[in-house]
DNA sequence: AAACTGCATGCGTAGATGCGCATACAAGCA
DNA sequence: TGCTTGTATGCGCATCTACGCATGCAGTTT
């Protein structure tokens, strides 16, 4: 649960999905992303190791420079189905499964209350 | 990109992820939620409005009762191919495209600068 | 009409987050 | 050994986020 929350924290910002567009279209040093975005370089810094934390990114060092690039070996992870995603993530899960479970459990409380939709 | 960030946004929150877990079994009103994720009747109805607002919930009301369900109907996106889809949905973005546009012009800093992974 | 019920929301607060500044560090060069 | 350079990080601050409390509101029941 938490591993997937921070998965979707790291692609919560602006600045990381910009970085993410940019490494996707091939490996970058931090000083390239500092230019292509016009940011400074505690933040490409920053943003790209929550990145790399949250698996989107691996990174390799080459004397003085800090490559990141797109991490293949990376967790398989679209929204239409991303709620699908979330579901099956939390197959597993022992809070999710007692969530499903206490469902079952739940009180219907009024007596209109049969869910008829649309 | 505000948009794909809210998306985001919106699924940083163990709340929210238990919540889309329930309401992908069946739809779900806001008593079942917070009885099935023991949790107070502000949270739930925050974070489904959240939801809702994101895009991955759709909401009917049905005398008391406000129903929440996946919304079939939403804009389709998985975290395997979701750098992939970030870039796609990045595509016609003007900031994105500017970022390489000047990914193109970006000077290599350093004379060993010549990115050779791994 | 009054009381009740399920849900939404303004407000306040504690904790999380983004990032600039300054600095540390490691690698290359003189 | 110093000096330079590309990158990482501790610290502080401004802002954001989650959520409890209290209350508002609409629909239902009596």
């Amino acid at each position: 649960m938490r591993q997937l929350v921070n998965v979707f924290k790291a692609l919560s910002d602006g600045t990381r999905l910009r970085i993410l567009n940019l490494v996707s279209e091939r490996e970058c040093c931090v000083c390239e992303v500092m230019q292509a975005l016009d940011i400074s370089q505690t933040r490409a810094s920053r943003n790209l190791g929550i990145l790399r934390d949250a698996g989107f990114l691996k990174m390799w060092k080459n004397g003085l420079w800090s490559y990141y690039a797109i991490n293949d070996r990376g967790t398989g992870i679209s929204p239409i189905d991303l709620a699908n995603y979330v579901k099956g993530s939390l197959a597993g899960n022992e809070q999710a499964s007692a969530d499903l479970e206490r469902l079952k459990k739940t009180v219907r409380v009024g007596p209109g209350c049969t869910c008829a939709p649309r």
